[in-house]
DNA sequence: GTGCCCATGTTCACCAATTCACAAAGTCAC
DNA sequence: GTGACTTTGTGAATTGGTGAACATGGGCAC
């Protein structure tokens, strides 16, 4: 081994970069051929030295001066993130969010193509979604042991979520994003992560009451230069970390605090 | 004022209330009485000692020696969720993903009706999706107007979701769920959060990779009893923070560790 | 070839969040 | 009414992540 370890890379780190990749991609396509840590900051919404530190657990792949090098950066950026082959994906309950997620071109594009749909509904076996023919989910553990590694969607009700996950375990499928309101627990050794409108909505329900608190924030919305420019960053975030919607201005670099009327 | 505020609820905790509130819900259909932190805590995949310290913001609305009422929980952490009355949601953008989340019957359901459909796109306005006639964008301040306060949903393609979002502000919308593919800002005192399915992806990815970097986590995915009961929690989140898609066990419980082969 | 300039990479201090451990406070049995 | 038992609520310690400040080191002008 070369040097396969640098550090270990946080987990905030972690659910960056995939923000940091894609506007490299962004960058790419409009030949831009270096970017300074500064300007990748402004356009992924956060911290310069954020930036710079997160950029650091991959490698000094910067070149001090002048910035870093797009294409390098994004190949490194690929490599790390495990995304120089495809990973397909399955999914598993095609109702409403089923078939969106199945007829969603970015899957595919970016790395992670459908390989399979799957209900356990017999009426909907058999019929054709997004170019695929639905299959009963009893069929999942032979098309996960065909196709290897697999990324296992949960789209069902939130009743058999928890089931579908252990099928999917049990299947040996170690990475699964979970659709369905529900709390579901897998083994140690496999990847959860879970993504809930519900939940989503009622955050942001939180911080709509909470900022009513202090004088309704609504007001200060139309503030300054509605698209003249970039305005105070707040990466907000349902992935990763840093919840962090803002009740209230957080170091309000523009000065158009809501709060003060 | 009474007791408006008692501690600032942080962020982390914000984002676990509504993952309490749906289990509560849970248990209120099942008569359930009364519940202890550990047992809601095993119900949401945490630590026990965080329920009670999350809790314990709400108040001190346990029984010693016995636990928390569920139907009083419930009622308190609604309201300071603000759920205590309905948050129409409006959604731009009607394609694969916008029409999925107007069918989506778990909105309305959970106290977040939607209130209108927008597109730009002149061949889908006047088009019926979920029982509601698709509006154009230029009438979304109107309909702001009109109906008050309400959370917007972007569900366009990544090229204009912040054009979007400005408009948004600018009708007066101060609570924005983001699923486009791209980075957006918002001034202060706007709530910004955002789901990305690619990035999601992209995480699981990374540590599905790395897990393979200590032996292969595929194998030991059968490990122990595929049902019976549930197992070492790891709630993650794609929400909220605690972004942990572990890659390696973290403190098993059950020591079932994949890498021990 | 020399020196200035500029952006990186890293160190350090701070802040937020988690976890532990335990006293306080209530119930229930008798 | 008393005591044992159970479970909450919180103070303190620890961990993880952030942001600012600064030294390092490479490019570029001349």
């Amino acid at each position: 081994m070369a040097e396969p370890k640098r550090r270990r890379i946080p987990e905030a780190t972690v659910a960056r970069l995939p923000v940091y990749l894609r506007i490299l991609l962004e960058l790419a396509e409009d030949k831009t051929a270096t970017i300074s840590s500064e300007r990748l900051a402004e356009l992924a919404g956060v911290n310069a030295a954020k930036v710079r530190k997160d950029l650091s657990y991959l490698g000094s792949y910067g070149t001090r001066g002048v910035g870093y090098d797009v294409e390098y950066l994004m190949f490194q950026m690929s490599r790390a993130l495990g995304l120089t082959h495809d990973w397909p994906v399955v999914i598993v309950g095609v109702g409403n969010l089923g078939s969106a997620l199945a007829n969603y071109a970015g899957f595919g594009d970016r790395g992670f193509p459908v390989a399979a749909l799957f209900d356990a509904d017999p009426r909907k076996v058999g019929q054709v979604v997004a170019g695929r023919v639905i299959q009963h989910v009893d069929e999942l553990p032979d098309v996960v042991a065909e196709s290897g590694p697999v990324i296992g969607i949960i789209a069902t009700p939130a009743p058999v979520a928890q089931s579908v996950a252990d099928r999917m375990v049990e299947a040996g499928i170690t990475s699964i994003l979970n659709f369905a309101p529900a709390v579901i627990t897998v083994p140690p050794g496999t990847s959860l992560r879970k993504v809930d409108l519900a939940v989503e909505l009622q955050i942001l329900s939180f911080y709509q009451q909470h900022s009513a608190t202090f004088g309704r924030a609504g007001g200060a919305s139309r503030g300054n230069g509605k698209r003249g420019g970039r305005r105070a960053a707040l990466l907000d975030t349902a992935n990763g970390n840093g919840t962090g919607a803002a009740g209230r201005a957080r170091r309000a670099n523009t000065g158009a605090v809501p709060a003060g009327g």
